[in-house]
Formats: C-alpha cells, sequence, structure tokens
DNA sequence: AATGAATGAGACTTCATTCAT
DNA sequence: AATGAATGAAGTCTCATTCAT
C-alpha cells in the first residue's frame, strides 16, 4: 500500500506547497498583519479549515514560508565559506544565490523582529540566525586579514550593511517594474558593496 | 490673561510631547500593527479616551510621528542641494543629519507602503515623498556630471541604496548597544556608501 | 441683597433659556441620540461643564426641553375641558393650541417610549400622561354621548388617532417648506380630524 | 449533491430568518440606538461575530429588516393602484394590507430620517420611497378627480396623514393589548381616514 | 480530509460624565 | 461659576481559531 500512501502524501505536498506559494506572494505583498488567513483560503479556492489541518497556527504558515528561504541563506553562507575563491568572491556568490530570494524581504516587510511573530521559534531562529552570521563575519574577518576590505570597519557593521542590500524595494522597482536583467542587478549590488557609488578607478 | 492661555497650551503640548514620544518608541519597536491605542495610553498613564483628544484616529497619531521626519528629511535634502560643496559632501551632509533621525526606519519597521496605513494622507505623502527623492536625484546627477559618481547605476538604484543606510538595526546596535560614537557611525556609513567595504587606497 | 441675587439668577435663567432653547432645536432636528452634550455646548458657546452645572444628566436636559411642552399640552388639555363650547370646538381649541409645540414630535423623533429615556422621570410622567390622555378621553366621550362622535370608535382609538396628528413631519413639509400658513394647516388638520379626506357634503 | 447544499443553504436561511425576526423585534421595540449587536446576539444565543457573517454591518443588518417592508409597501401601492375599484376602495386595499407591516413604524421608532442612518442605502430608498408616494398620489389624484376626496387639501397632506395611520403604538394598544380582532382594527382605522372622528350620517 | 459556520478575544472609537484648575 | 482635559464604559467590527458535519 505503500504507493498509495505516497499518491495521498503527494497530493498533501502539492496542497501544501499551493498554500505556501500564495502565502509567500500575498506575505510579500501586504505583510503579515495585512493578510489574513481567509483570504489566503479564499485566494487558493480552499476552506480555512484546510489551512489548520497543514498549520496550526498563522504563525506556523508564515513560518514554513519564511524558513526555507532562511534554511537556504545559511546553506548558501556555508557554500561561500567552502568557496576556493577569495573573500570578495565569497560575498559575490552570496549575493547572486539569495538576491532575489524573498527571506529578508519578508522580514522587512513585516516590520517586526522575526522573534516578535515567531514566538514558538525563538530557540529554532537563535539557532540559524547566529550562524548566517558568523559565517559572514568568517568570510569579512578573512577579507580584513588578506588587506582587502577596510580593517577600521566592524565585521557587525558590514554584515548588516550587507544584509540590508537585500532590502526589496530596490529590486522589485529595478527588475520587477523597469526590467532591469537579473544579473545587471546583482553586478550593481554587488559593485555598491564593493566600491560605494564612486566612480571606480581600478576594478570592475 | 494670554500667559494663563499659553500656560494651558504649554500643557497641552507637553501632553502631546509625551504621546508622541512613547508611541515613537513602540512603534520603532513593534510597528504599527502591534502597538495598541490601549497600550500607548496605559503606557503613559493616561486613558485611552485622552490619545483620542490630541487624535482622533490611530492613524492621525502616528503620522503625527511620522511627518516631521519626512518633512526633517525634506529639509535636509533642500539645504544639501543649496550647500557650496560637491555632491559629495551634501549626500554627506545629508547622512550626518539624519542619521539618526527615525522617519525611514519606522516606515522599513511598518513594513507596509505608507499608503497602505496613512491612507487618509496620501495625497500629502505623494507630495513629500518625490520631492525628497528628486532632490537625491539632483545631487547625484550632478555628481554623475562631474564625473564623480559611477555613471552606469540608475541614480533610482544609488538612492534606494542611500535610503537603505538609514535602517535602524545597524544603528541601535552599533551606537545605542555597543556604544559606537555616533560620528564615528555616521562616518562608516558614509564611507560604505563612498567606497563600498573595500579597503580604501586614496580616499578617506 | 435680593436684587444681587435675583440678578445672578436672571443670568442664570438666561443661560438655561439659551441651553434649552438649542438643545430643543438640534434634538427636534436630528434626535435624542445623534445630538452630543458637546455639540449642543459648543454650539451655544459654553464649556461643556458648564451644561452639568444646570443639568446633571442629559437624561435632565432633555427631560427639561420635553416637560414643558408636556405640561403646556395638559393644561391645554384642561383649558379645553373648560370651554363653554362643544366637544368639536374643544378638541379644535387643542389642535391649535399645541399643534406647532414640539413636544409630541419630539417624542416620536426620538423613537423610543418616553420611559426608555427618561428613566428617572417615569413617575412623573407616568402621572401626566394619563391625565392628558383622560382628558381627552372625557371630552371624546362628551362627544359621543351628545352623539357627535362615532360611539363605535373607542376613545382610545381616537385619543392615539388625534395624538398621531402632531407628527411633525406634515407640519415642516407643509409650513416650514412650502408656507402653508399656518391658519390653514391646522384648519387642514382640524378636517382631517373631523371628516376624513372625503369631500365634505354638511360641513367645513 | 445538490440536496446538501440545498441544506446547508436552508440552514443559513434559518439562521437569518432568526436574526433579522430577533433584531425586528427588539427595534420596533427600543429603536435603533438602543439596541446592540451584543444585545440581537445574546438574544438569540448566538456569538456576536455571526451577525457579522450575514451583515457586514449594523446597517445592513437593520436594512435588511426594513428594505422587505419598504419593497412590500411599494408593491401593495402598485397593486393598489391597478385594481378595478374606485379611489376609496384602493386606499381600504392599502390600509388592510399593509397596516400591519412593520415598516414605518420602525420608521418613525428610529427617529430619524431614514438615510441618517442607512447611508449607504440613500439611493435606493431614494428610488423606492418617491415611488411610494408617488403611487398615493396617483390614488389620491384620482379621488380628486372623481369628486370624492377633497379637492382643497393638498395630497402631500393627505398622505402623510395616510402614513401617520401606520403608527404601531395604536395598533399595539388595540390589537395586541386589548384583543381586538384586526378586521375590526382596519375597519376603524379605514373609517377614520375617510370620515374622521364625526358619527357618519351617510356612509358606512 | 475538507468544509465553512461559529466563536470570542481584542482592537478602534465615541461620548456622557467627572474633576482639577 | 466656568472651563475643558481626562476618564472609562460601552459599542462596532475583525479575524485567528475551533468544531460539527
Amino acid at each position: 500500500m505503500t504507493p498509495k500512501i505516497s499518491l495521498k502524501e503527494k497530493q498533501r505536498e502539492e496542497r501544501e506547497r499551493l498554500i505556501l506559494d500564495y502565502a509567500e506572494k500575498m506575505l510579500l505583498e501586504k505583510g503579515y498583519h495585512d493578510v489574513s488567513m481567509d483570504e489566503i483560503a479564499t485566494g487558493i479556492g480552499v476552506a480555512k479549515g484546510t489551512l489548520y489541518l497543514h498549520f496550526p497556527k498563522k504563525e506556523d504558515l508564515v513560518y514554513a514560508v519564511v524558513k526555507p528561504k532562511m534554511q537556504s541563506f545559511l546553506n548558501s553562507v556555508e557554500e561561500a565559506k567552502a568557496l576556493a575563491d577569495g573573500p570578495k568572491e565569497k560575498l559575490a556568490y552570496l549575493l547572486q544565490r539569495e538576491l532575489t530570494g524573498a527571506f529578508f524581504q519578508f522580514l522587512l516587510k513585516s516590520g517586526s523582529d522575526m522573534t516578535t511573530i515567531f514566538k514558538s521559534y525563538e530557540t529554532e531562529i537563535n539557532e540559524i540566525l547566529p550562524r548566517i552570521f558568523s559565517g559572514i563575519h568568517e568570510i569579512l574577518n578573512e577579507g580584513k586579514r588578506k588587506g582587502l576590505f577596510d580593517p577600521a570597519l566592524p565585521v557587525e557593521f558590514m554584515s548588516s550593511a550587507f544584509i540590508n542590500l537585500f532590502e526589496p524595494h530596490l529590486y522589485r522597482e529595478m527588475v520587477t517594474v523597469r526590467k532591469m536583467p537579473v544579473e545587471v542587478f546583482i553586478r550593481y549590488t554587488s559593485d555598491l558593496l564593493f566600491r560605494g557609488i564612486m566612480k571606480s578607478r581600478e576594478m570592475k
């Protein structure tokens, strides 16, 4: 009977994906508080109760949207660290891998510290986020050691500025609205990170 | 008996300031949707109704918090434009003047387009915000013309990146928590804007 | 010192009259629930607290508006009863005397049994209203005895129909809006009471 | 499975009827402002939220009570106009058809112009009410032309007096309290309209 | 499993009434 | 006496969550 079960399981997962995708879309568009469970249910054509079969709380549904993005970001950080290239290339890799992910965007949109919304996941979040940041800090410190990055700037300062680059307004304006090719957008962002807005003299 | 009138007026303004300050604090901490009128009232030790004596709607109270910051930012933009110095100095002036203001921070915190919250003030906002951005764009274009700023980066891209620098987490972490002197924080931020995180070769 | 006191007393009464007149106007216009104490105070240029120096409760203020009209109606009933004329003339006298008074109009406007609003005055009201009705009933019974009024119609039916004639919409429409002279309006109303809408054959 | 759907639909309608009936009862008893949504919910043993499933606003619930009565009255007016009989019979038909409906009663009870309460339905109301009145006026003018009704009385005067006959106090007192048979009540009312309170000489 | 009607806590807002000045 | 700021009970409405079908 395994196939039958896995068929059901498959359907269940498809349904769940449907929910998560639509929820993500709406959350990005309107933020946590302006998206109701009703709206999500109606939007994908299921009953409100069905959402609750998959996710016991709104918090759980939303966290299910956010967690993989956080996870993916962590993974990318780990991958970046493992690259043979230098720290600059590692950061560029991260940018290119995650710039379009909606994770941090969502957080900023929601306008709350994550823990305000995800009270039940505080422990989990406090396990993942620090690893993300310490991974970035490692890369940044490596850059400082190699004389590439400004030794005067605290790594916390740098990493925060780095994270801010993932803010969604700019992406939407440039790529979605103005049809700037993603690669161009990524290059610009990466340039901005590495040499600010000044006209470069020596590097691409 | 003008003094008597102005005494009352003074008290009224003090009370209003009390409300606005506490509201700002809470809004920055928890965002629009997670701060209730009740909470604000209790927090400053007045009854709910008292808030409504000063501000007919929650929207009005919150806009009264935001407007002066928006206004101040616009003023600073105008002042920056009027400076005799070059575009770089103008942007630095803006950073130094407004980096600690909580306006954009609040917006990001609130996680919605302003007009989602401030429906009644849409017209007003749509009058102020564009002037802020076009002012910044003028400075940026001036910089491009003078060969200072990267001509490849769209000014919208630059201005958006510039605005992102005002995000509050970093400020709080560095200045409030780690006791970094504000001047140092401003210099770092300004450096970041102008030359990215790379070790500088030729400029301060 | 009597004159001084009576001067103050006079001013007090003038102020009270001002309040009562404005309150009556607004009550008639918008009804009990749609007129706020604030509105009344502002409308006559005094502070809200001042209203409460004269009338401890909204109920008291409104009853102070209503009571004299009720009283006046009762007086007119008594006067009508005392007339030398027949019952028809007595009713006509009542109509002519009270048709323009706003008492019953106000009640209808307020849309509640009087006792819903005037809880504290229930006893008083239950003393006056029955006297009004029994006075009218006396006249009606006199008319029945004299073979003038339809003996089949219960007096309660007649008196209620009679009271309904005081409804304000018609008065406002005809006299205020269409500028029908009051005497004509009274004659029409009186005709209606005595012979309905049919074309009269024998009496004016 | 249409029957299943119609079962739910049926239950929904039953529930809605329950709400409407109880709301009507309370509205008639205490008027718009003195009936709270809470009170209605509690009164029929459901939660407040349930009311809002059926009617998004208090205004909507109340209008759902009023509209059918208004509609029914309009229908009766149209039917009356279409009768083969004379104008007197037409009015009598209207009286007999609608005297027990609570529509105008409710309006009077509510003590406000309908449009004060039903702001969102102003257009709809301004479409129905004038048709009611102009229908009545047609009948009245027909009566005048045929020499039946007093040509001196403006039709607006007559129609307003006619409407006043639907006032609820009298009905409740006579029929509900004193157990007067409805037919008798209707006959009395009709007599009152056509010949006033005078003892009739020539007509029943 | 799926549904969606029902629930009720909690948010915003109004307004009669009180009270310090 | 007069003021009007302050109060807080009460009302309308929303929405995450539950539960009978």
